[in-house]
DNA sequence: TCGCTGATTCGATGTCCATCTAACTAGGAG
DNA sequence: CTCCTAGTTAGATGGACATCGAATCAGCGA
């Protein structure tokens, strides 16, 4: 017994709510931090360990620090990245829940 | 016996591979197009039904229609969604694949 | 205290992008 | 053929953004 499924099709969650303007906003921030080459490959080293120091992630890209900076800011402003700083060392970690989310849109 | 699963922690799909440079540079193009709120909530009533006329979406946005017109173009560009001409009117329609791509990775 | 290293912030610069108006293309209806 | 409507393209413009070097901040060790 599965009969309306088929024809509904409601495809992603994107399709459920019509999405209010303000909340639109909030989701497009957070997708376009991932619009970005450095930052989509920054937050993939970043999410594929517990947690990652800055140190061990600029080496992975023909950038300047200050750039490398810039976009983990980016990542953090958005709410898909945490950091905390040790000593001299500031290590980055990722946020599921924050993937989640946009994950529970498309 | 499920001893590694939990100390791993793979998160999400990003996470998987270290995400080869040419591959983030078209996958970043898709995030960037739901990157706006306008095209964020464009594809949210495109996906909402089989397909919709130009001439339905417009009148939900205090957009010109150039303007609606370019960010369909995006969308379209990026892979996300698709058109076709019947007659007078243009229908755009979804395009799950590329969203589950997307999804696959968050 | 004085440097040294890791990381962020500041200021400048060149490029990209969202938006508009105007002009154009495409397809009916008379 | 001539109008009218739907939609896209062209060109211009103001604002946002990716990048850099220089300056600054934070912590550690001598």
């Amino acid at each position: 017994m599965l009969p309306k499924v088929l024809s509904v099709r409601p495809c992603c969650g994107l399709a459920a709510e019509p999405l209010a303007d303000d909340r639109a906003a909030v989701l497009a921030l957070k997708f376009k931090a991932l619009g970005d080459p450095v930052r989509l490959r920054l937050i993939g080293l970043i999410a594929a360990t517990d947690e990652v120091c800055v140190c061990d992630l600029a080496p992975a890209f023909a950038l300047s620090g200050p750039t490398i900076s810039h976009h983990l800011k980016v990542l953090r402003q958005a709410g898909l990245v945490d950091c905390e700083r040790r000593g001299t060392w500031v290590y980055y970690r990722a946020l599921p829940e924050a993937l989640e989310e946009l994950k529970a849109l498309l």
